[in-house]
DNA sequence: TGTACATCAGTGAACGCGCGTTCACTGATGTAC
DNA sequence: TGTACATCAGTGAACGCGCGTTCACTGATGTAC
């Protein structure tokens, strides 16, 4: 299907939302298979279904498109943060609750958190900074609500962000196995992300800043 | 210098192993910048100074150079393990010690770390099957390890696993970062790795495998 | 409501370039006698 | 030790191909009156 054929009841806006869209899709798409740096303009758009020359009309070179895939990677991650905090049921369980919201995140936008786990560590530096500062940003925002449950309302906010990105990271790591593995992986690679989890926070009652 | 110029003095043999390095090396170099798979063949020989054509001579292709850079890059992991199992001072300050065991070994093999970082979740199946793997070897070693420490001695093998699993994977995130980190932030990264360690390990006497 | 003009998303031909791989080759190193 | 032949790491020309980007264009949508 070319982005011409459709149906006229678009308007122009709408019609360029849609491509731009498709653009995005069929770069995500082309990702499950290589590094963002890899692909060809050519190829993204061939998979689109417009010419090679109307990419143009939507962004600047590739560079571009890849600091729109970042936006739209972390977006639907804020989402999910919003969405868990008011569950209560977080808060009663938390680790089993988090873990479980993060693999359903995973499984329904499979692709963004691929994608993000990619290109964090990948050959185009751009990238990775935006990526860097997402997930720091993504840290900083689940240190302020660790400071609701009650032992760690009293630590530093220095040792509650170091909290922080240990859950941030240990889940990260969680989801990039997921893009990687079967689904007949899931539940052993959620089971024990469960139990490194419960680890960190066994300790967590015990903590003392350093001396 | 090309390959042809090199002193007679070597053997058939010497000769073909120093190219061989040298296209291991140009690799590596162009790691620095992108990732794996998009790195040309042409690029890897340009920088070992010889024809593209030479390059069949020691790889079959690019992937075959690939899974060569996994079997060295573990290759030196694998020492600095080895080395610091004979180290008395790793089992008097394990976490200190241990982080700085890490960070002077990014420093020495910074291009190693970097690829393994790079290309773990990067767009080669190959190379991320095999880093996944020595990975796992990785941790099942430091999991033997950590039965010599008195708690952890009577813990079931499996919670010592996914204990060695989350260090690991720890000290992979540090190395990362420590790749894509200017030196003046070195510092930084290895205290908040401490940290973290510590906030783990407090958990540890109070561990208790799953009700 | 109808008409005339402006806008602009998408097209297709064209360009020069670097790519991976093939092929027949060269000449130094290695080996048999 | 010297000679004649075999091996084989590295060469350079050639190929067809996909690449990013340019350009002048088309025709549907939008706007002014």
């Amino acid at each position: 299907m070319t982005a011409s054929r459709r149906p006229r009841s678009h308007s122009r806006q709408e019609s360029k939302e849609l491509t731009r869209r498709a653009l995005l899709g069929a770069a995500l798409k082309l990702l499950a298979r290589n590094s963002f740096d890899s692909i060809s303009l050519r190829e993204v758009t061939r998979e689109a279904g417009i010419s090679p020359t109307a990419f143009y009309r939507h962004f600047d070179d590739m560079g571009e498109l890849g600091l729109a895939l970042v936006e739209e990677s972390f977006g639907s991650l804020r989402q999910m943060l919003r969405s868990s905090r008011a569950d209560p049921t977080m808060y009663t369980d938390a680790i089993h609750r988090s873990v479980e919201v993060v693999v359903l995140h995973v499984r329904n936008h499979e692709s963004h958190m691929r994608f993000i786990a990619r290109e964090r560590y990948g050959g185009v530096r751009r990238l990775r900074r935006a990526i860097h500062r997402e997930l720091g940003f993504f840290a900083d925002e689940l240190s302020i609500d660790l400071a609701t449950f009650p032992v760690i309302s009293a630590w530093s906010s220095d040792d509650r962000r170091m909290y922080a990105g240990l859950i941030t990271e240990t889940m990260v790591h969680m989801a990039a196995e997921l893009t990687d593995a079967g689904r007949d992986e899931e539940a052993a690679i959620a089971e024990r992300t469960v139990r490194q989890m419960r680890l960190i926070t066994v300790g967590v009652p015990n903590w003392a800043p350093a001396p």
